[in-house]
DNA sequence: CGTAAAACTTGAATCCGTTCATTTTTTTAG
DNA sequence: CTAAAAAAATGAACGGATTCAAGTTTTACG
C-alpha cells in the first residue's frame, strides 16, 4: 500500500512516515479544532483528515487533550523565545519593561489557539495535573513563571529595581497575576485583548510601587 | 409505589418528593465522591444509591459536574458567612486581617471536598463557563472576591489602610492571589495546608506594604 | 370520585473517547 | 532475495456520560 517514493536510506523510512503522520495529525488538528471547536471535532473526524486511523492518533498523541498540548507548546515556545530577546536588554522604566513582556504574551496567545482551545488546555492541567499532559502544561508554566522572574531579576542588576525586594517572591506573583486574568479572559466569549491589557496595566502600576523607590516613582 | 406518608396538603407532595430526592442524590453524591474519588463514581452507582434512575440524577443536576458545583456551593456559602462576620470587626494591623479572613477560606476548603473535587469543580468552572454549572460556580467566586474587597474598604475606612490605594483594584489582585495559589494546591496532592498558607503569608507580607503608610510599617 | 393534562421517572439507546487483539508494513539477519 | 522479528497501523469493541421516547404518578377540575 506505501509506495516508497525514496527509496531507502536517507535517515530511514519508518522516521520520515512517522514524522510525517505526526505532522499531518497536528495540521489536521490545528485546522479542525479553530474550524468547528474542540468539542464537536471527533477523534475519527481528525484521523480522517490526517488519513490515519483513530487508532494511530492514540499512537501518537495519549488523549484528545494532548494534541492541544501539542498545540499550547508551540504557541509557548515561541511566546518563550521572543521573551528572551526582552530580557537582553529591556526597555526602561521598570514598568514599561513588565508591561512590554505581558503584553507580547497575550498578543501572541491567539496565534495558534482560540478561547475554547485555552480553556480545554487550562482544565486539562488543573483536573489532571500527573498525566503527561498536566505535566507537560505545567512544566510550560513554570518556564513562563521563571522568565518574568529572570526579568526582574535583570532589572534589579541593572538597578531600575530597588535592591530591597525579593525578585523571586514578586516576580511568583506577578506571573499569578498575569495567569488569572488571562484565565478570566479565554473563560469571556466577550471580553477583547484590549480589556484584558488595560486591567493588567492597572495592576501593573500598583505593583511597580513596589519596584522602585520613592524617588523614581515620580518619573513618569 | 411512592406511600404517601405524610397525607396530602403541607406543601404539596410533590415538593416533598422533589425537595426529598435532590437531597438523597446530594447526599449520595458527596459520600460517593469523596469514598471512590469523582472519577470512579459512575453516574449509574449514583444513581442507585439514591434510589432513584439515572435519568432522574439529570433531571435535578444537568452534569456529573454540576453535582460537584452543588457541593461547593455548600462549602464557600459556609466559609462567605464566616468571612461576614469577620468583616463586621477586622483585626488589626491589616496584615493580620487579611491572614485571618483568607487562612479561614483555607483552612475551610476541606470540610466538603478534596482536591480531586476541587480540580474537577475549578475545570469545569474554565472549561464550560457558560454552562447552568459554571455559571454558579463563577458566581461564588465573584461573591469571595467582592467580600475581599469589602474587607479592605472597611479597613480603609478605619483609617488602617492608607487612603491613597485603590481598594477594589488591591482587593481583586488579593483575591487573584488567593485563588492562584489555591489551584496549586489542590493541583499538588503533596502539598500541605501549612505549606499553602506560608506562601500566602509571603506574598501577602509584600502587598500589605502598599497598604500602609511607611510609619505604620514599622509597628511589627 | 373520575378523568385529562401536567410533571416527573425510567432505563434502554446513543454518542464518543479510549483500548486492544489482529493485520500490515518495515527492518534485520542469513 | 527471503524469512523471522520488530514496529506500527487498524478498526471493532468497551465503558461511561448523556439523551429521549415511553410509562407512571401527581395535580387540577368537573
Amino acid at each position: 500500500m506505501q509506495i516508497t517514493l525514496w527509496g531507502p536510506g536517507l535517515a530511514g523510512l519508518r522516521e520520515r512516515q512517522k514524522a510525517d503522520r505526526n505532522h499531518r495529525i497536528l495540521t489536521s488538528a490545528t485546522e479542525l479544532f479553530r474550524r468547528d471547536g474542540y468539542r464537536h471535532v471527533r477523534m475519527e473526524d481528525l484521523a480522517q483528515r490526517a488519513g490515519v486511523s483513530v487508532g494511530t492518533v492514540y499512537n501518537y498523541y495519549s488523549t484528545k487533550g494532548d494534541i492541544l498540548i501539542a498545540i499550547v507548546s508551540m504557541e509557548v515556545k515561541e511566546v518563550l523565545e521572543a521573551g528572551e530577546c526582552l530580557l537582553a536588554s529591556p526597555p526602561r522604566p521598570v514598568l514599561k519593561a513588565l508591561t512590554r513582556l505581558i503584553d507580547h504574551y497575550y498578543d501572541h496567545s491567539l496565534h495558534y489557539l482560540d478561547k475554547e482551545m485555552w480553556r480545554t488546555a487550562m482544565a486539562t492541567s488543573i483536573e489532571s495535573p500527573h498525566t503527561p499532559n498536566g505535566l507537560k502544561y505545567n512544566l510550560l508554566d513554570e518556564r513562563l513563571r521563571n522568565q518574568v522572574q529572570r526579568l526582574l531579576l535583570v532589572l534589579q542588576e541593572r538597578g531600575d529595581v530597588v535592591p530591597g525586594v525579593d525578585a523571586a517572591v514578586i516576580g511568583s506573583l506577578l506571573f499569578n497575576l498575569l495567569n488569572v486574568l488571562f484565565i478570566d479572559f479565554v473563560k469571556s466569549d466577550d471580553m477583547e485583548l484590549g480589556s484584558l491589557k488595560a486591567t493588567l496595566h492597572g495592576q501593573l502600576d500598583v505593583i511597580s510601587r513596589i519596584l522602585v523607590s520613592d524617588d523614581s516613582s515620580l518619573e513618569n
